[in-house]
RNA sequence: CGGAGCGUAGCUCAGCCUGGUAGAGCACUUGCUUUGGGAGCAAGACGUCGCAGGUUCGAAUCCUGUCGCUCCGACCA
């Protein structure tokens, strides 16, 4: 390609709409334009980075044996009804009509689809195991979109699903999807890392994410560094802490008065001097429009996806004012779950061993002390309620658990039999008993993951590809393209000799001066570029210039061998 | 959906408080000069000041509504 007939329209400013330096750098170097919020047109040079992240992940998911199917973008609802997840799933929806009024959905995900054409298609174990995946556009209705790329209303997603006849089979399908994850994402040039993460709503067995650092991510990364142990924050766990002051022996609840002191930090102060582990926090939640109690340590937070899978639905919120007093008879401040009994309870595991805790005795300007909560408390449910923070013990080897922020760019869920029950999809065993297909479903967020790359590899001047998935892998600068300069001709030559060898090059053939060129070409980020210049062209050089790192000089009939040389090593180095 | 901010040239922004009929830089066009790190000079083109009402002799400016964008929160497979 030639600069000149292309499409490259690079800016020095960033829009005011970009946060972030990838969303910046994005529209800077010409590679996206917006049409709305959340929506973006792909530029000729965008869109080559996408084809080279999609070529990477079909080689992958064909190596990995799965079969590449496209699913219509439009779904009937009724699919959806029949997997129960219409009314879950209601807020991603972009609902259309036709002419008949119909109802039709733009597909947020495609799990309904998949499964009932495996219904269909696929009645014996002799066919399993089965994978398939698609790379396609998604539509969800996000209540805000932002950052670009990163959350938007329309992105591409591959999307793979796994089908085996036992569970077994489907651990094997999960750990070939898990390993070309990793596969993916290394070619890609992305240090991107598997964590463990929630199964939320999806209604799966376990799941992991696949993560790249970022300060600008939006999921929160729970991880041990003498372990590996690494989870989401939704689903991270750490050991109880036991405070050895927890209440060694069981005495008698006591009321006291605690007039204007009704949060834990002002119990924890004079007068009253209550640590706020000695405390326990009480929340109430509405569920399905009704009361719950929610009891954590003073001194832990609840984790809400936890909670989610608790309760066994993500229909709540925290209850409101009226709704508190209209429960407990009594305003925030002296909340409390001792001699509750008309509305369930819901304890957090720290609290079951502990003695001689403080709580509301729910009566204003009042508590209570010396609580033995198993002995005092008409607990529910014990469960593990807690949001990890940092400092805390591994639950795995003890080390102390550090928290970083993360763009998730992918995930793989073992799914059991959920979707394949709802939608018919059985098969006959040897036995010739009918069973429910096991499945697992897989995604890569396309589109995002092109902008995690940018978010992961720039500097002050602009991106920096990765030679895997740059638009161009070498830029060809002649400093002077006036007809017949010796730097235009020797630039031309290596132009033609590079492509013909393989090696995708655009030629900057614009008369424009030298430090334009420059930094057009540090902006958009190509991994090499041939400074072609009267100077050095006196003495039979040119300059091979490494994006991010080293300038050397060749001979000019030297230079085309030693830039494959270099393609060829840093490909290698991508391909691990 | 709650809170905050912003909509003026393709982009970045000034002007608004204190009403008087539209500005700068970058980009664009033409010419001359320049030519190894986002050039200089000169000339030029580009605006229903987001939209709709209202107040006023007069509205980019004040008021109301509305739409859009950004941020924080909530929400989110």
């Amino acid at each position: 390609m030639k600069w000149s007939q292309a499409l490259i329209p690079t800016l020095k400013e960033s829009p005011a709409e970009a946060e972030i330096a990838s969303h910046k750098l994005l529209l800077r170097a010409g590679l996206i334009r917006k049409l709305a919020g959340g929506l973006y047109t792909f530029m000729p040079l965008g869109l080559r980075v996408l084809r080279k992240v999609e070529r990477i992940i079909r080689e992958e998911m064909d190596r990995a044996g799965a079969l590449e199917v496209l699913m219509p973008a439009l779904q009937p609802p009724e699919i959806w009804q029949q997997s129960g997840r219409y009314e879950t799933a209601q807020d991603v929806f972009y609902k259309v009509r036709d002419r008949a009024k119909k109802e039709w959905i733009l597909g947020p995900t495609h799990e309904e689809v998949i499964t009932t054409l495996v219904a269909g298609e696929l009645s014996s174990y002799r066919q399993l195991p089965k994978s398939f995946y698609q790379v396609q556009t998604k539509f969800r209705d996000e209540i805000r979109p932002r950052f670009g790329l990163m959350r938007a209303k329309e992105f591409i997603m591959k999307d793979a699903y796994s089908f085996d006849s036992s569970d077994e089979a489907s651990q094997v399908s999960y750990q070939k999807m898990y390993d070309a994850y990793t596969r993916i994402f290394q070619r890609c040039g992305l240090q991107a890392f598997p964590v463990e993460a929630d199964t939320g709503v999806m209604g799966g067995k376990f799941s992991h994410e696949f993560m790249v650092p970022a300060e600008t991510g939006e999921n929160e990364v729970v991880y041990c560094e003498a372990c590996n142990y690494a989870a989401n924050i939704e689903k991270a766990t750490s050991r109880h802490m036991m405070h050895s002051d927890l209440g060694e022996t069981e005495q008698a609840i006591e009321k006291f008065a605690t007039p204007g002191a009704g949060k834990i930090e002002a119990l924890a102060k004079e007068p009253f001097n209550v640590p706020a582990h000695r405390q326990i926090k009480t929340l109430v939640y509405m569920v399905e429009d009704k009361p719950v109690l929610i009891l954590m340590r003073g001194d832990h937070k609840l984790n809400e996806s936890k909670l989610t899978g608790t309760l066994g639905t993500a229909t709540f919120r925290a209850a409101t004012g009226e709704e508190i007093v209209e429960s407990l008879k009594t305003r925030p401040g002296s909340l409390g779950a001792v001699g509750v009994k008309d509305i369930p309870i819901y304890a957090d595991e720290t609290l079951r061993e502990t003695k001689q805790m403080t709580t509301g005795a729910n009566e204003d300007g009042f508590h209570i002390r010396n609580v033995s909560v198993s002995r005092d408390i008409e607990v529910k449910q014990w469960a593990d309620l807690r949001l990890a923070q940092v400092g805390e013990e591994c639950s795995k080897c003890g080390q102390p658990l550090k928290i970083r922020r993360a763009i998730e760019v992918g995930h793989v869920f073992k799914l059991g039999t959920k979707y394949s029950i709802a939608m018919n999809a059985l098969f006959l065993d040897e036995a010739g008993n009918r069973q429910p297909a096991v499945m697992g479903c897989y995604g890569i967020g396309v589109t995002r993951t092109m902008q995690a790359i940018i978010e992961q590899l720039n500097d002050k001047d602009g991106i920096i590809w990765p030679l895997s998935v740059a638009p161009y892998q070498v830029c060809i600068t002649p400093l002077n393209v006036a007809s017949g300069a010796p730097t235009l001709s020797v630039a031309e030559k290596f132009y033609s000799e590079l492509n013909a060898a393989g090696v995708e090059s655009i030629l900057d053939d614009r008369d424009e001066r030298p430090g334009v060129k420059f930094k057009d070409s540090e902006l958009v980020g190509f991994p090499i570029r041939i400074n072609v210049g009267e100077k050095s062209l006196a003495n039979g050089e040119v300059e091979i210039k490494v994006r991010g790192g080293e300038m050397i000089l060749v001979k000019v009939e030297e230079a085309v061998e030693k830039v494959r040389e270099i393609v060829r090593e840093k490909l290698a180095n991508l391909a691990g």
